[in-house]
DNA sequence: GTCTATACCCGGATAGAC
DNA sequence: GTCTATCCGGGTATAGAC
């Protein structure tokens, strides 16, 4: 995988402030007029620095993918602790990874590749069986957004301690 | 569970109408005026069935999940019946599954209680075993929503021709 | 139940000066 | 790189007549 370069001057400290905003308020409501109010500049100067909005969630997006990819791949010795650690990731930018995995998202603008390298843990650690590993992506998702948006029932919305797998558990 | 009364007559009309824009472009694409546009009526006219746009939202996530709910209480026999037929709903209607799921969607105006009548069977195909049925669930929304949203890499998309768990596959 | 008219607000984005 | 001024489109929703 070839990372991008990261945005670096200015261009960075606007991504870094709307990944702020958007861990805060969600992308929904992050507009080019609150993120420059933020910033202290005017919504027109933004334009000088990115051509769409989109842009902006494209470099959130990307860095967010490039630090999910880095912690799963630091985390593919044992499948709990790969659970473990995608829930942690999950559960602590909850609408920054809402945004990376909502439907409305450009993914198209996404680097070639990036998600597929992100996940690639979840292939790894399941013997390379194709079968397998998108069977334990889909769970790890699934987990996550199910808690993350409160929608277990139960006490404390039903999230469980840990994710637990065929017989094993993945402690929090 | 008890179920809400369905819209009869001109409501029903224009339930039925949003279900249709919702499921061809997408509910963040269907607007008053749009849905009006498709009732041959105007904007405004709306609001003496309706008071909000969020209302239209809930009407049809309630029939949303009410079928959702009796299509898989039919196939709870077993894991493989259960994923096939969640499946498919998915797939049959993804917009409209993308709507029921989304984190926007206002699930506090829903029937209490209907969601979690309607994923119910996940939890009696596990034996009751709670951190099962929750497993499964998430296993089974996680493919639906990776594989509507095209995530998995590989040729067509890398849908599998069929859900595996564990052990077994669940054709489609 | 439908209409017209309209209020009201918010959004993304551009032009051109400094 | 930032500003002001502005365009333009879209949205939800209300009032009041028919």
């Amino acid at each position: 995988m070839i990372f991008p370069d990261p945005p670096t001057g200015r261009l960075a400290e606007i991504v870094d402030t709307a990944w702020r905003l958007v861990e805060t308020r969600g992308w929904a409501n992050v507009s080019m007029r609150t993120l420059a109010a933020e910033l202290n500049i005017k919504a027109p100067s933004l334009y000088k620095h990115v051509k769409t909005r989109e842009d902006i969630a494209t470099h959130i997006a990307t860095k967010a993918f490039i630090q999910l990819g880095q912690g799963l791949h630091e985390h593919c010795e044992s499948v709990e602790d790969l659970l473990a650690e995608y829930r942690s990731m999950a559960r602590e930018n909850s609408n920054i990874y809402r945004l990376l995995t909502s439907s409305e998202f450009p993914r198209n603008l996404l680097p070639e590749g990036l998600e597929t390298w992100a996940v690639t843990p979840f292939y790894l650690v399941t013997d390379h069986d194709p079968i397998k590993g998108q069977a334990l992506w889909a769970f790890a998702h699934g987990m996550a957004i199910l808690e993350i948006d409160a929608r277990f029932a139960g006490p404390n919305n039903g999230s469980p301690r840990g994710w637990r797998v065929g017989d094993r558990r993945a402690g929090v």
